[in-house]
DNA sequence: GCTTTATGGAGAT
DNA sequence: TCTCCCTAAAGCC
């Protein structure tokens, strides 16, 4: 899935757009034409993200919650306010290819769809994916509503706007009980609680805990947002091994890896990448961004030479996901 | 055109 | 630990 980055990118989006528009619903695929109904018509009044999860309000306390899970996207399109604390460097957001690794912001030549902003918002025409598969700015022509293409689990529509739910893992409606339990079941997310409220919390399960910090870190009772990509780097950047157990890691290791999803989660949602390597000296830097395919320490790098020491990078499956690690460094 | 793959998670066993 | 669900693009023939 989009990591927590994407999701907070998202909320962002729905803020700027939405928020404050009343909105015609609609589920073209049919598989939430109930839930759509209850939100036809009503005026969007809050969004929040917390971890991999977004929660749209809407009158009457009606709450939607979207987990986008492995698939999942939501394309915008139509008139587009451009948040500047999203914008990424060369204009697209969040896109990353098939591979699991990020595509390096791709300039759109024309300019016309270009979503660069900088500075105060603006409205661009264009059509941007926020999720994780690929796909170039489309040119959506004059047709408006835009065309239903795939299958599009929900349509939400403003005067200037529309977007495109496809492939979540949940979307339903939630009263607000029933989110509030939703979030308390989550772990702590470094742009949801206080830093320091949220490092408490999150060493003091790990630190008690016999299992992995390799599954821990995955865990999103535990900590929020972290997904495999991130997973993997942060342990590569801690020097840890990802067999060891949660309560026999050092207390200062374990805050220090709170500190740094802090400081990757930042660095995520403002440039729309998984962007791990910004301590890589500046030539190593750029050779590794000029792949797409090979741009983190250890991530989807299986069999190739570890970057500080030249050990293979071991893939192993940890609790039925991908995990990559450094034998050698990580110990 | 068919197979594989993916940044996730719930529920059953 | 296993099975299933969700969708689309990349890879392969």
């Amino acid at each position: 899935m989009p990591e927590g980055h994407s999701v907070h990118r998202i909320a962002r989006q729905f803020d700027r757009n939405v928020v404050g528009h009343r909105v015609a619903a609609s589920s073209p695929q049919g598989r939430f034409a109930e839930g759509a109904a209850v939100i036809d018509g009503r005026t969007a009044t809050q969004v929040r993200a917390v971890g991999k999860q977004m929660f749209l309000e809407f009158d009457d306390d009606i709450w939607l919650r979207v987990h986008l899970g492995m698939y999942g996207a939501w394309d915008f399109a139509g008139e587009i306010i451009v948040d500047p604390t999203i914008a990424s460097a060369n204009g697209r957001m969040g896109q990353t290819n098939q591979r699991g690794t990020d595509l390096p912001p791709v300039f759109d030549a024309a300019g016309e769809n270009s979503l660069t902003s900088i500075g105060a918002p603006r409205k661009a025409r264009g059509h941007v994916r926020m999720s994780e598969q690929t796909r170039g700015l489309a040119d959506d022509g004059e047709q408006w509503p835009p065309p239903i293409v795939g299958q599009v689990r929900l349509r939400l529509l403003t005067e200037a706007t529309s977007a495109d739910l496809r492939g979540p893992t949940a979307c339903q409606l939630q009263t607000p009980e029933e989110m509030a339990a939703t979030v308390a079941s989550l772990g702590p997310d470094p742009l949801v609680d206080d830093a320091a409220a949220g490092e408490e919390r999150f060493a003091a399960v790990v630190r008690r805990k016999p299992t992995p910090i390799g599954l821990l870190l995955m865990d999103q009772s535990v900590v929020s947002g972290i997904g495999n990509v991130y997973r993997a780097e942060l342990l590569f950047r801690a020097r840890l091994d990802p067999h060891t157990p949660g309560r026999d890691v050092p207390d200062e290791v374990v805050r220090g890896i709170w500190r740094d999803w802090v400081r990757l989660l930042a660095i995520g949602v403002e440039t729309g990448q998984m962007m791990t390597m910004d301590d890589l000296d500046p030539d190593a830097y750029r050779r590794a961004m000029a792949s797409r395919d090979d741009r983190h320490w250890v991530y989807h790098r299986a069999g190739l030479p570890c970057r500080v020491c030249g050990t293979a990078i071991v893939l192993e499956e940890m609790a039925a996901r991908k995990l990559y690690w450094c034998p050698n460094c990580q110990r």
